[in-house]
DNA sequence: GATAACAAAATTGTCGACAATGTTAGCCTT
DNA sequence: AAGGCTAACATTGTCGACAATTTTGTTATC
């Protein structure tokens, strides 16, 4: 059995080309099956998906507003070039927005759906004992995790921003990077007492403990990849 | 040979159609001149600034990513419609992604800047005491005071979320419910507080003092419009 | 051999026309 | 008269062609 990532929309029927594309182009970019930094062409992408260049371009557009592409005017779009400290700018807007999504859910999370969170944990620390798909989990599964804190916060703004916006890029870094947490059963612990604290209805403790957490996760990149 | 205006500066010398009119489409939907809920007819829109509906089509695209209108298949796009709650959301959203930019600022603002910055909040009081342009100064001078802050933290995901992104719906919504702080001394004092704790480059205290400025307006526009 | 100017090719930007879908108005039935 | 069906209309979605701009390649000059 495996847990679907909810924030992939997927198998789109959005009964548009643009959408279509848009989100087949969003996953090739993240899988890095269109290299970071590369040039888009209009005329092959649009041969590739078997489109014309019209909604093409607007699928483009909507890249654009997803920072996964940058556009010059009269030159072209390019995948955007990941770099480290980009990246850890990323986990300062995640700290930020998921401690406040943490304490939102602190009030609003249903008892009834901290208790499916409480076994989706149990199932990572079976994953993470039987060595098996241990990436997967450690990298999907840590962002299903964040993820429905975010939805559980009931805050729309910081569902759109978080889910829709920013985790795309998120992923597109794991992917590429081969980023995997590298303290799998630390952050599982730490997950546990984030979801003990919204349980609590401790709104300041759920806060700190999120933004702790991923906190300690931009360290842990930051050391790694400085040393390199 | 015909003289061109120079300096047609405002209109923005974007070299493409699509990025030129889709600047003047949000323009036209902050201050309300399309108005909030109001269909988006393509035909219409192209004929009144005079383009294609290619290049309009685009621009639409694009102001569906900054969550301006919202698109449905088939059917149109509609300018996003404003609510008390979504509005408190944004605000929720601010207290956490101005908090940390507060905070980064605190480290990373140049006294250079933090003198000028004094400079303005004094032209602001000036305002204020002189009842004249208070308006002005309460609606756009505050905006330009957070502005200046988020620019300060050097982080340039928080820079584009807030900047570019969220500033846009902050702007519409004190257009069109003519939203001015009830507070403005307070407000202004808060700010000077703000800047004392960048200046004594102290993090915890300048994001502390963030939130609860911005948590205090929240709770201001909360108690004014319950009441109705 | 290097550089600058020019010409050719490729790419992006824009447009108008056609196809597909959604909406509306009128007619018929009950 | 009310409700549903149908056909005409309007709007959105898609396409191919043309214009404007950038890039590339060539040639001539120093």
């Amino acid at each position: 059995m495996t847990i679907e990532p909810l924030y992939v929309s997927e198998s789109q029927q959005s009964s548009t080309l643009a959408d279509r594309v848009c989100h087949e182009i969003i996953t090739a970019i993240v899988k890095g099956e269109i290299p970071a930094g590369a040039k888009i062409s209009e005329p092959e992408l649009a041969k590739t998906y078997g489109i014309s260049r019209g909604p093409l371009r607007e699928a483009i557009r909507r890249l654009e507003g997803l920072r996964l592409v940058e556009r010059k005017p009269h030159i072209g779009a390019r995948v955007v070039q990941l770099s480290v400290k980009e990246l850890l700018e990323i986990y300062r807007v995640r700290e930020a927005l998921e401690g406040m999504a943490c304490r939102l859910a602190a009030t609003a999370m249903p008892q009834e759906e901290i208790n499916q969170l409480r076994t989706l944990l149990d199932q990572h620390q079976s994953g993470i004992e039987e060595q098996e798909g241990q990436a997967y989990f450690q990298k999907e599964g840590d962002l299903d995790f964040h993820y429905r804190i975010v939805m559980a916060s009931g805050n729309s703004k910081l569902q759109e921003l978080l889910a829709a916006d920013l985790y795309h890029l998120v992923r597109m870094y794991r992917y590429q990077f081969s980023l995997s947490s590298s303290r799998p059963t630390m952050a599982l612990r730490e997950h546990h007492q984030i979801l003990d604290a919204i349980e609590a209805r401790d709104e300041e403790l759920a806060e700190l403990l999120m933004r702790r957490h991923i906190s300690a996760s931009r360290r842990n990149i930051e050391s790694k990849l400085n040393q390199s």
